[in-house]
DNA sequence: TCAAAAATACCACTTAGTAGGTATTTTTTG
DNA sequence: CAAAAAATACCTACTAAGTGGTATTTTTGA
């Protein structure tokens, strides 16, 4: 059982992420949302938490410094930002302040509760360069939306489906990375997206 | 083109290096090998650099202290370690020094030339927690070996002969994960071992 | 505006992956 | 030691991926 705290001047945003998370897997309890980020390490020294999940843009308060302070009371805790705006300076920011993860709000439910149970794990998140919204050098805009339907794990006529495209365009698509990268199947160019920070 | 420099105490590192990268791809320099760390940052005074590959355990040396002094007086250079031992202390403290790196001598060429690569392109990493050494919780050491091996692109006919088994018990190992994991395929599969650091 | 790049589409064929079943040997662990 | 887990292996069948060729339309950029 992982014990979350949500940190956020938005209320909508934290019952919409606590309703996410108790949907999926009762394996999150929610033990508090705080709306003003100032009480956060107040609330803290009297409930144990395991994950705080805060936001970053906050009016009044310096988030990188609020999680500064909290990962340097509560060595143990993971902090992750999930945030509107992938800014590489705050990117780079949070990295240099020790939390766990970089996640955006923009992301589906399933790619949300994935990053943040690999957070709970050990892991860390953060986004790569601004490249990887464009086309990498290599791949086109759609070659790039393909490859990462292909990294969430659907199939070609998955793909052509959510793409209104035949799957025949699919493949096309899928053959022309494999020899852009000179890659003989699909887990390699998998691995170049994931090296890349294009998935 | 990128100017690498090299900062080890041991001569045999900075030559094996220096070797690989000028075997693989003309695209590396390599502007310096230093082998008193001390006078790293009075060479870079001198010599523009886009990228230092530093051991960490040095002797008479705080590397992660060396690592943020580079980073302090020259922020766009990019700073990896590349170390013998993946202690989670270290790995800990070069990330919250804002390194963009972690890489492991152990590795084999490909893989150091790779990540190498993906750093320059504005890419960091990390290994996960010890945890991905052992199996996972999931998988089991064979699984994780396959794993590793599906991740760099091998098919199955490929991995059983690296590790000298029949294609049929790839076959039934790949399957194991699938159903462990309730994946259809093996990008999902891929996309969990990227996830978890199992790769 | 004109050429290049990207996106679309189809066919036929070969190879690799996935699914189901089963079974033996080896290793680990309580 | 005995039970459980892991590693090994083979079979069949079906599905998806990969390869090669070709071609049209749309978008982009110089």
């Amino acid at each position: 059982m992982t014990r979350v705290l949500l940190v956020d001047d938005h209320t909508l945003f934290l019952d919409g992420l606590e309703l996410l998370l108790r949907r999926f897997s009762g394996q999150f309890i929610v033990v508090g949302k705080i709306n003003e980020p100032l009480k956060t390490l107040e609330f803290m020294e009297d409930t144990a938490v395991d994950l705080v999940l805060m936001d970053i843009e906050m009016p009044g308060v310096n988030g990188v410094d609020l999680m500064r302070r909290i990962l340097s009371r509560f060595p143990n805790v993971k902090v992750a930002v999930v945030t509107m705006h992938d800014e590489d300076q705050f990117i780079q920011e949070v990295i240099a302040a020790g939390g766990h993860g970089f996640l955006l709000k923009s992301w589906d439910s399933e790619e949300l509760l994935h990053k943040v149970n690999s957070i709970i794990k050990g892991s860390r998140f953060f986004p790569g360069r601004k490249k990887r919204t464009l086309q990498s050098e290599h791949f086109s805009g759609r070659e790039t939306e393909i490859l990462r339907l292909l990294a969430k794990g659907k199939n070609s006529l998955e793909i052509a489906a959510e793409l209104f495209i035949t799957i025949n365009t699919v493949k096309t698509h899928r053959r022309n990375m494999l020899r852009k990268l000179k890659a003989a199947n699909t887990s390699q160019l998998l691995k170049f997206g994931f090296d890349n920070n294009l998935i």
